[in-house]
RNA sequence: GCGCCCGUAGCUCAAUCGGAUAGAGCAUCGGCCUUCUAAGCCGAGGGUUGCAGGUUCGAUUCCUGCCGGGCGCGCCA
């Protein structure tokens, strides 16, 4: 159950009864302290302000028609008017029981689930995933993940940036390579970085070959069939080291999830013949531009947006319209996620404007960019390799895998070589995972080695060991699945702190799915983790003088806790293990 | 020049859409292991929320101006 919503709820009733006007906000929160209960109403003052009323006469009005029979201890009304409500630990334990037996730990899932189209991801296929992908794609699939335990039917998709004029070049240096060594293409491909760099080179410098790698690119987008057959070949291997990339990671990302801008290539001719009809799209200067008032200057001149170049070819905004048309008419989008880096922020406020003007999007489809920051290195610019050059994503999560490994044979040297290594691969993926997914979407964010591999504070290892700890409980205990027949009561300060705790888990979640930011479930986890290691320290459970009801009813709040923890981290994409 | 984002403890980050005395971790200092994994627990100090105004019962949050930083703005993606 979501106790947030269900406290709502019958405020919200109070109040209407209280003769409050309808649609007043009823404000409930987590109360800040302690001694404001559990959960705080605070609606009682912006209403008595618009009722020119006292806040506290109201208050008071309004908690005499409150209904929390068997479910608050105490009601109190403090300082201007705030409503005070605290929980009684038997119904806690209650709501804690009911989550046990749930396969859904008491999650309420969305009413009416939506249909929600996720792009995130999207890498450039003309070169190798680097550091700049990782926020995008971790975000991303941890939301997906959220949104479909939500009860959302969500379809991914996955941009990819196959099409640009880059791949002349590319292709036309993959051509040579290939008859002058006839190298097989995965070898020649093997590391995409320096591929591109190659190609690059020459095609700064040759200028015969720069004029060839120009004429390729006209000629894959006419239909070429040798350029196609060489981009293809491209194409595929960069599509492999990427899914390398996903596999390491853990990322739900699927071959069938792809649906690259050249998927959309044939639609564009019709998309801006159909511009043009509807007189959105004028010639200007031999290109093909929508004119936005809605983001013009100060003088009104309106911003434009280029959808056809002068020489025939399209932009990136173009597929961008074509894929956003295609998941409101053919998917049934309710929602269209974009998790992309904050930096495109004004180019898809453009594509939604002109997409919405050419009633390309239904009026209620939510178009939502989901802006993040840029990785930042310890010097607070940009995250590069000590030579200035960008750091690859599979080298990043090599690197971490080695620095897991190595902490994990310093700390524990009872574990088996095959142990260890999955243990090191769980602990240094989810490391990185977490520290990326820990902080808020929008703002850029500091790498540091150093501070996600400590295993100390809000880190994916402490998350880890917490839940470690537990399991081995169980191990000793005996206990593997079923627990032993009892009852949660919650007597003790820790045992209660706990409890509710767990119990937020549904309110936590909602939140992430509306608001698409997983760093609230990564606190919440971190917060509950916290809390389980002060109730593991104080409150005893296999030790000698504890009463068997007093045992079986903390195991059972172990088990709720440790499966909270599981649960949770696995909607973060991060694996939990029972030994480390 | 115009537009968007940001500025919170020494450092890294929160703050549930305007709520009560702004919270964590790291670092610093002090306690706790013959007892369920000390990768831990318990405690202490640390703040004019960039600056100045404004809106109101109440502002880190909203508005205006300034200072400082990042990013974007017609033929790349």
């Amino acid at each position: 159950m979501n106790i947030k919503e269900y406290l709502s709820k019958q405020v919200r009733q109070a109040m209407n009864e209280a003769g409050l006007p309808l649609g007043s906000d009823v404000l409930l929160t987590q109360s800040t302290r302690p001694e404001f209960g559990h959960y705080q109403a605070n609606g009682a003052l912006p209403a008595a302000k618009k009722m020119k009323t006292n806040p506290r006469e109201l208050a008071e009005a309004i908690v005499k028609q409150l209904n929390l029979e068997n479910i608050a201890e105490k009601i109190e009304i403090a300082g201007p008017g705030f409503i005070n409500i605290f929980l009684a630990p038997d119904w806690l334990a209650s709501q804690c029981e009911n989550a046990i037996k749930d396969s859904h730990l008491g999650v309420s899932r969305h009413s009416t689930p939506a249909t929600v189209v996720v792009d995130y991801s999207a890498p450039n296929l003309a070169k190798e995933m680097h550091v700049g992908h990782l926020r995008g794609t971790i975000i991303g699939d941890a939301v997906v993940r959220v949104l479909e335990f939500m009860g959302d039917r969500v379809i991914r998709q996955n941009h990819m940036g196959d099409w640009g004029t880059q791949f002349g070049m590319l292709i036309a240096h993959l051509e040579d390579r290939l008859s002058a060594e006839q190298a097989l293409a995965e070898v020649a491909l093997d590391d995409l970085e320096a591929f591109y760099r190659e190609a690059k080179v020459r095609f700064d410098d040759d200028p015969e070959f720069a004029s060839r790698a120009r004429e390729y690119v006209v000629k894959l987008q006419a239909g070429d069939t040798h350029c196609l057959r060489l981009w293809q070949k491209f194409i595929d291997i960069s599509i492999k080291h990427s899914e390398a990339i996903y596999d390491k990671l853990k990322v739900t990302l699927l071959h069938a999830h792809i649906m690259p801008e050249s998927a959309y290539n044939n639609d564009l001719p019709k998309l801006v013949a159909e511009l043009r009809k509807q007189g959105l799209a004028i010639t200007d200067q031999g290109a093909e531009v929508v004119f936005l008032d809605e983001f013009a200057d100060k003088e009104g001149k309106p911003s434009p947006v280029i959808v056809q170049k002068s020489d025939g070819g399209y932009l990136y905004a173009t597929s961008d319209l074509a894929a956003l048309r295609y998941r409101n008419e053919t998917l049934k989008a309710d929602r269209v996620l974009y998790f992309v880096d904050a930096r495109q922020s004004l180019h898809l406020q453009q594509v939604f404007t002109v997409a919405r003007k050419a009633g390309w999007v239904r009026d209620e489809v939510s178009l939502e960019h989901l802006a993040f920051g840029t990785m930042m290195g310890e010097d607070g610019k940009p995250f590069k390799t000590r030579t200035g050059g960008t750091v690859k994503l599979a080298e990043l999560l090599d690197e971490a895998v080695q620095r897991a490994d190595r902490l994990v044979v310093e700390k524990n040297q009872g574990l088996s070589p095959e142990e260890r290594q999955e243990i090191a691969k769980k602990v240094g993926i989810g490391a990185v995972k977490y520290a990326d997914l820990s902080k808020h979407r929008t703002s850029d964010y500091m790498f540091n080695w150093d501070s996600m591999l400590s295993f100390e504070g809000n880190t994916a290892p402490y998350l880890q060991y917490a839940y470690t700890r537990i399991q081995s409980i169980f191990r000793k205990a005996g206990i593997n699945g079923e627990l032993p027949p009892g009852r949660i009561t919650l007597n003790e300060e820790h045992e209660i702190n706990l409890a509710l705790k767990l119990l937020r888990f549904s309110e936590t979640i909602e939140q992430v799915a509306a608001e698409c930011t997983p760093h609230q479930l990564c606190s919440y986890l971190y917060e509950l983790a916290s809390l389980t290691m002060s109730f593991y320290e104080n409150c005893p459970i296999l030790k000698q003088d504890i009463s068997p009801e007093i045992r079986t009813g903390r195991l059972r709040l172990c088990q709720l806790a440790a499966r909270t923890l599981r649960t949770g981290l696995d909607l973060l994409g991060i694996d939990v293990m029972d030994k480390m």
